[in-house]
DNA sequence: AAAATAGTGTCTGTAAGACAATATAAC
DNA sequence: GTTATATTGTCTTACAGACACTATTTT
């Protein structure tokens, strides 16, 4: 037997057949109060009439990180958003047709940013059907109870949110899905909706104000029927 | 332009090139209070001497998870410990000879278990030269100084150190760098080693107690020169 | 007995949860 | 004034860090 070395070095790129690569983006926002995911409508087959997440072969000049971008612009028009790898599914027969190795990459965008979707294009409300961190894949809700959804999509959009659960206690996930300038309520109503759990309201308030990193803008809301909240812009530190 | 369904769709497996997909598996251990990990030297053009992970490329009919575990077989003997996938790295120039996308894995395993390696490879102590979980390339060292290391094998690794060092707080790492019976210093020296940093040691011992994961074997130490610290064995709950 | 580390008990400071009281805008 | 939420203050509890003390083995 010979060492991976050498395998690695008598390989010859036209010598196996290899997988193709592809990237699939997860694009990730809050809408009244549920996470909720970008899927289109695939046309063909297999799995025609189901739905997916945005995805596209990676170019032979392209960077990973770069094709997501493109993925993302072409199907959205967003760019300049928080996008991060997730991880890379790669089992034998996750797509019928041929062997394909996906990219996950997810996004997160604040729900004004989302003007007009292509027409194929639809938000969907992610339902998880597990707690905490445990993982797996979601359901998705349509008009019409749940949606068919195509490949191992379910389980990257699961693997999506278990990522964002995790993330939410030490990293700055939650600005990414509010507009510039934000109450503390409308920022606990991310963090409760990201982590499926109902949060102490003077708890987080004490350590979102702890981090040092919310500041206040002066300005308060407007036209609220009761007494207005500050508003805060996020700064890292 | 075409939507991402219509390109996928129409996607000929031969219509384009496609990247290489190659695995590349992160030994790692403590050794002498230090991190380590499992490199070979490279016997070929390019970086020829120097050394790398050991990696392999991803047979079309194997899983990714499948390709990592041959990897580290073929390379060790070794199997069954842990292991899981850390990130792909995809930078287009990463390789100078071709396209190959890398899907990187790491394994943990206890230094007792780590008997007799293949002639070329070694275990490389891992200096990390960021404090935290800063993240960034690390630096290893060889009996003259640090070591020439091939592609971007020392952003891998220092990717693995990142990954150690967060999951440390929520998952039991340490428990797979450990014989199945050990005493709460060495863990404790585990998680400080990983960690990068010194702990509590009241505080250690009461939190580790107090999880409910670690059960007292009855047994203790023998010839320490001391009074003999109680055996542990990880029990999940 | 000396050396060296294991293990226990207690005090203090910090942060979270709970709860009460006050503030402020729209109506 | 009423309503509804924002904001502040206080008390209690849980836990980490610090430190002192006791325990147990080898030499």
């Amino acid at each position: 037997m010979t060492g991976e070395s050498e395998f690695l070095d008598a390989y010859d790129a036209s010598d196996f057949p290899r997988p193709s690569v592809a990237v699939d983006v997860a694009l990730v926002t809050v809408a009244e109060e549920k996470l909720a995911v970008l899927l289109v409508r695939r046309k063909e087959h297999p799995h025609r009439g189901a739905w997916q997440l945005p995805g596209g072969f990676v170019g032979i000049d392209e960077s990973l990180d770069d094709a997501a971008k493109r993925v993302l612009l072409d199907k959205t028009g967003i760019s300049g958003v928080f996008t991060e790898q997730l991880y890379t599914f790669g089992d034998v027969d996750r797509d019928p047709r041929t062997r394909v190795i996906s990219v996950a990459y997810y996004s997160l965008v604040g729900a004004g940013r989302l003007g007009n979707l292509h027409d194929d294009g639809a938000l969907v409300p992610i339902l998880v059907p597990w707690s905490g961190e445990t993982g797996g894949a979601v359901d998705l809700r349509g008009p019409d109870g749940l949606i068919d959804v195509a490949f191992d999509h379910r389980l990257i959009v699961g693997t999506v949110v278990k990522r964002l659960r995790g993330k939410l206690g030490y990293a700055p996930i939650g600005y990414e899905l509010l507009p510039g300038e934000f109450t503390l309520h409308q920022l606990q109503a991310i963090h409760e909706t990201i982590s499926g759990a109902r949060l102490n309201k003077d708890s987080f308030r004490r350590r979102m104000l702890a981090s040092g990193e919310l500041v206040s803008t002066g300005r308060r809301q407007q036209n609220v029927g009761h007494r207005p909240a500050t508003l805060y812009r996020y700064e890292p530190a």
